[in-house]
RNA sequence: GCUCCCUUCGUCUAGAGGCCUAGGACGGAGCCCUCUCAAGGCUUAAACACCGGUUCGAAUCCGGUAGGGAGCGCCA
């Protein structure tokens, strides 16, 4: 039997960190046994779904290269099936025609929370043989009155439920739309999921799930429920506790792979290994490891991830990206400074790309002002000597490069006689604006001979004119 | 309120009755390296929610307590 999964979002906001963590797990299980992996838009809630967010949810999908192997499949194009299955139901006796309307729900309800106990329809319309005139009646799903339904969830073991928790609930709506816990077991019959896999706020569905499963005949598929993911807080994920869309990582200089690594290792783990390869959480991937209880969002820990990845990745890829940033900021990066090289030269001083891209700008556009404290250490008249000195040297190299830059300072702190810090830190703060740069002649290569002396010269004049 | 679920360092986690003086990772602290910022290396503090039981032996099994969460819609 081949292994289908199925990841169901429902197009009502942007994919989120939880939503892609369900996605991944689903992906990956289906990868690891070789099977398929279903995109299904849960949309029968014509209220609530946007065309926007499902493309938000496609974007998220693609940006984090899960793809799927069937689908996206819609539930609003599958209406006539849920149709043709909720008369299955009807005429089996599995279902029926409840008129009761708003009004009368609500009382029962009420009457029950004044009773203490849990709210649930009291199958009055079960017996019902004769129709309300005026009313459209919805359709009821008659669940077992007694009797135990087991859940045999992956992650959690044996659940189980007593059918008299479990009332009938509404399958078609008055209107003639189906409800979730109805075509989702439609669906998951009809494509043939063989796994769900899916948040533990599901779990509670689940038998009623069963149930409808049973009532067609059909064998239910194997569940797993994951743990909810909650905000740095501990609290539960809100949109401003990190439950943000997965382009928003993109936009913040998040590399997918950092997200999707850091992801994989939330409610789930293989011994002490932190960074995995698509390719080891694919093999590696196994529902057994999968854990129990919820696990809270680490900022820190992305970005760790997220350096190791900038560290570790191929530059060229990454600027590519870079260049994206920095586009983002105003930059264009035209001139002869190749990126890859910026890259390279600042990956292990960049938790993100946009920090990257920020921390480069000096590089493409020439700066207004100088640090003030950078400025007050460095730029002043005990320094014109040495920064002079460095930039006379400097003139002279034949093949400006960073071994040839590098040998021009050594020569000038052994000219001067002083610690080789007193020399590059000014000549950094001249060329960059500020006090923090790569090594001062990787950051000179990149910037070139024409330009590095011309900072030079505009630092020498500041200082010469009185520093401002 | 009712039903169901969960509980190891601040956080992510390892742990399948003796391997546990509870391991790793992020973050923290300290030291080293160092032209800045980093990166890197080394060291270090830090947890089995609680109470009972089973057992020669429990973080691991059982029961209870406490705390947290989810569900109880003509939402998904």
């Amino acid at each position: 039997m081949t292994i289908r999964t199925r990841f169901a979002p429902s197009p009502t906001g942007y994919l989120h960190i939880g939503g892609a963590r369900t996605a991944l797990f689903c992906w990956l299980y289906a990868r690891h046994h070789r099977g398929q992996f279903i995109l299904r838009i849960e949309d029968t809630d014509r209220e609530r779904s946007t065309s926007e967010a499902v493309q938000a949810i496609f974007d998220g999908m693609a940006w984090l290269d899960m793809r799927e192997d069937e689908g996206p499949f819609f539930q609003t194009q599958r209406f006539e099936r849920y149709r043709e299955v909720a008369r299955q139901l009807l005429d089996a006796g599995h279902a029926y025609h409840c008129y009761c309307s708003k009004e009368e729900l609500e009382q029962i309800r009420n009457e029950q929370l004044a009773r203490r106990q849990k709210p649930r329809y009291d199958g009055r319309c079960r017996t019902r043989s004769t129709p309300r005139v005026g009313v459209r009646p919805v359709i009821r799903f008659k669940n077992p009155q007694i009797g135990q339904t087991t859940v045999n969830d992956l992650v959690r073991g044996q659940v189980v439920f007593e059918n008299n928790e479990l009332d009938d609930l509404i399958i078609v709506r008055s209107d003639d739309t189906p409800t979730y816990n109805f075509t989702v077991v439609v669906d998951d019959l009809d494509m043939r999921i063989t796994h769900v896999i899916r948040g533990d706020d599901h779990l509670n569905n689940t038998p009623r799930q069963i149930n409808i499963f049973n009532a067609l005949g059909a064998k239910p598929p194997e569940y797993a429920h994951l743990p909810m993911i909650l905000g740095p807080d501990g609290a539960k994920l809100s949109k401003r506790h990190g439950a943000v869309s997965v382009m928003q990582y993109r936009e913040d200089g998040y590399l997918p792979e950092a997200v999707i690594n850091y992801l994989v290792r939330l409610g789930w783990s293989h011994g002490d290994q932190e960074i995995f390869t698509r390719e080891e959480m694919i093999r590696f991937f196994n529902i057994a490891d999968v854990n129990k209880s919820a696990s809270a969002v680490n900022p820190d820990k992305l970005l760790w991830l997220n350096q190791h990845y900038i560290k570790t990745g191929d530059p060229d890829r990454l600027a590519a990206e870079l260049g994206w940033h920095l586009t983002r900021i105003g930059i264009t990066a035209t001139g002869a400074i190749k990126l890859a090289a910026v890259v390279r030269a600042q990956a292990e001083r960049s938790r993100t790309l946009k920090e990257m891209a920020e921390a480069s700008r000096f590089f493409f556009e020439e700066f207004t002002d100088y640090d003030s404290k950078a400025a007050e250490k460095n730029l002043t008249f005990e320094t014109l000597a040495s920064l002079h000195e460095t930039r006379v040297r400097l003139a002279a190299i034949g093949e400006w490069s960073a071994p040839a830059i590098h040998r021009v300072l050594e020569d000038t702190v052994a000219a001067l006689g002083v610690k080789l810090g007193k020399v590059a830190q000014p000549v950094r703060v001249a060329v960059s604006g500020g006090g923090v740069s790569p090594p001062i002649d990787i950051t000179l290569e990149l910037l070139g001979r024409e330009c590095s002396l011309r900072r030079l010269d505009r630092a020498i004049g500041w200082i010469e004119k009185g520093r401002c």
